[in-house]
DNA sequence: CTCCATATAAAGATGATCTCAATATAGAGG
DNA sequence: CCTCTATATTGAGATCATCTTTATATGGAG
C-alpha cells in the first residue's frame, strides 16, 4: 500500500467524507506532511472501490457542485488496520538495526580487493 | 521510500553486506513477510549510491563470483531514522483513527441524494 | 546429469502517483 | 469591474520505483 492509499483509508476510517474534504483530513492528521494531489485522491478512489476497501456513500449538490461521499467498508477498515501492524513491525526492526549500529559503532570502510 | 529500500537500509544498518547477503538478511528481519528481487535490489543500490545513502564498500572474488560490500553512510542512516520516525507518526495516526471508528461504530450507509 | 544455492546485471513491463489543465461557482479585495 | 482564492471533480500525459524474466558462472548435492 502506497502512502497516499494508505492516508486515504486513514482519513476515512472514523466517518464518510468527500473527496476535497479527504485532501485536508490527510493533511490535518499528518501534521502537515501529506497534501493528496487531486489526481491522485480521485483515481485511487475508484481503484478502492474496485477493490471493496471503499464504497460510495451518499452525494450532495452544494452550489452546483457534486459533492460525493464515500465511506470505509469492513474490509477496507481490516486492510488499515492489518497494514498498520505491518508498518509497525517494520518500523521495529529498523529501530533495532539502527541501535545496533550505535552501539558497535560503524568502522571505516573496509577498502580494496579480497581473494579467497 | 518505498519498502524495498526501506529493508535494504535497515538491513545494511549494523553492517556492511553484499547483495545477495541482503537478500536474506531483508527476508529473515521482516519475519519473511519481504522477499527482495534481484533486479529490484541492484537497481536499487545503484540509486542509494548515487544518492549518498549508501556507499560500495570492499569487493571480494569468492569461486569466480564477485561480491560487492555495501554499508550504510552515515546520511543513509540518518535517512532511516527519520523515515523509521515518519512511519511511526503514520501508525499512530491511523490507529487513532481506527479507534474513534470502534468507539462511534459505524451506521449504515446513508444512501440517496442530498441537495442544499 | 540435473537441480539448487550462490551472485550480479540488464531489458522490458507494470502501475500508482504526480503534474498540469479544464470546468464551475461564490465571496473577498483592489 | 476584475482578479484571486476556495471549493470540487475529472482527464491526459509523464515519471519512476519496482517487478518479471533472462543471461551468465560455479560448485555441491542427490
Amino acid at each position: 500500500m502506497r502512502e497516499p492509499t494508505f492516508w486515504i483509508l486513514t482519513a476515512l476510517a472514523p466517518e464518510s467524507r468527500h473527496g476535497y474534504a479527504l485532501i485536508q483530513e490527510a493533511e490535518r492528521l499528518s501534521g502537515g506532511r501529506v497534501r493528496l494531489q487531486a489526481g491522485t485522491l480521485y483515481a485511487a478512489l475508484d481503484r478502492l472501490v474496485d477493490e471493496g476497501l471503499v464504497q460510495p456513500d451518499r452525494e450532495e449538490i452544494v452550489r452546483g457542485r457534486a459533492r460525493r461521499y464515500y465511506r470505509l467498508t469492513d474490509d477496507g477498515a481490516a486492510a488499515l488496520d492489518a497494514e498498520a501492524a505491518r508498518l509497525q513491525a517494520s518500523v521495529d526492526a529498523a529501530n533495532g538495526q539502527l541501535s545496533a549500529r550505535r552501539r558497535f559503532g560503524l568502522g571505516p570502510a573496509t577498502a580494496g580487493l579480497v581473494i579467497s
